[in-house]
DNA sequence: ATGCCTTATTTCATAAGA
């Protein structure tokens, strides 16, 4: 059994002791990490070292920044991909790596701010090239993962209100077709079970007890290729992690793999 | 609710997040 995560922990630095007892208390030997907000030498690799992880990171300080950690090895790492377009530089928004037989990618997509806007195009040519190098990858890495903040919410289902995201990104039949062309390179969502609720929500908004509403959205994925998906036990969003004080607004995903 | 928190930084104000 290799137990996969994933989890925007909106920075690393300041998530770091919640991370720790996370790590020890879930176990996983996988762990793709979201918007870390550190440059990739300043990274807290001594830290998770001390619980048997080892690190990848791809960070460049202020904004954005993804990393893997592995306790199963961890190799072949990749920052960035052929083709990423930036806003106007690359940004540290993917990191692929291998870890025993399964390959990952852990990917921070950008947020898109306001369709129509520079930042929404940014986003979608983003997706575009992201598919083309999962297509040129794909054939040659059977198991394949890509797993992180999506920053899209696949289906109105996937947000607590369609209303109230009238106009907004996340939900733009745009983004959604590019969702659709990622998994068309052969691809499958891992929808994960939700703790509590019908909906496996993934973020909710610090503000306005939107978490104790359950007013969520499901916006971090896992893309599976079949090989990858067929190996699926269960998954879950661990939304425990969201509790407590100095959460994350994002919660994990949990995927254990046969 | 075009900012109800939270983050890092060119910090006591701003930009960004989704």
């Amino acid at each position: 059994m290799v137990r996969l995560a994933t989890w925007n922990v909106n920075s690393v630095r300041s998530r770091l002791p919640r991370l720790l007892d996370w790590l020890a208390q879930t176990q996983p030997d996988v762990v793709c990490l979201q918007e870390t907000k550190v440059a990739a030498a300043a990274f807290p690799a001594a830290e998770v070292a001390e619980l048997g992880y080892a690190t990848a990171a791809h960070g460049d300080g202020r904004w954005n920044g993804v990393a893997v950690l592995s306790r199963v090895g961890l190799v072949d790492i990749a920052r960035g991909f052929p083709g990423e377009p930036g806003f106007p530089d690359v940004e540290t928004r993917a990191l692929g790596a291998t870890c025993g037989d399964v390959r990952v990618w852990s990917i921070y997509a950008p947020n898109g701010r306001s369709p129509g806007s520079a930042h929404y195009a940014y986003k979608l040519a983003w997706f575009e090239a992201l598919a083309a190098a999962v297509r040129t990858e794909i054939a040659a890495t059977p198991q394949l993962g890509v797993c992180g903040d999506f920053n899209v919410a696949p289906t109105d289902d996937d947000v607590w209100d369609p209303a109230a995201f009238v106009g907004a990104t996340h939900v733009t039949p745009a983004e959604r077709a590019a969702l659709a062309d990622l998994r068309s390179t052969g691809l499958q969502d891992v929808v994960p079970t939700p703790m509590k609720g019908p909906r496996p929500f993934t973020y909710w908004d610090y503000r306005a007890g939107m978490f104790h509403q359950n007013m969520g959205m499901r916006i971090d994925l896992v893309y599976a290729t079949a090989p990858l998906a067929q190996r699926v036990a269960s998954s879950y969003v661990d939304r425990e992690a969201r509790k407590g004080k100095l959460p994350s607004d994002h919660a994990p995903i949990v995927v254990d793999l046969r």
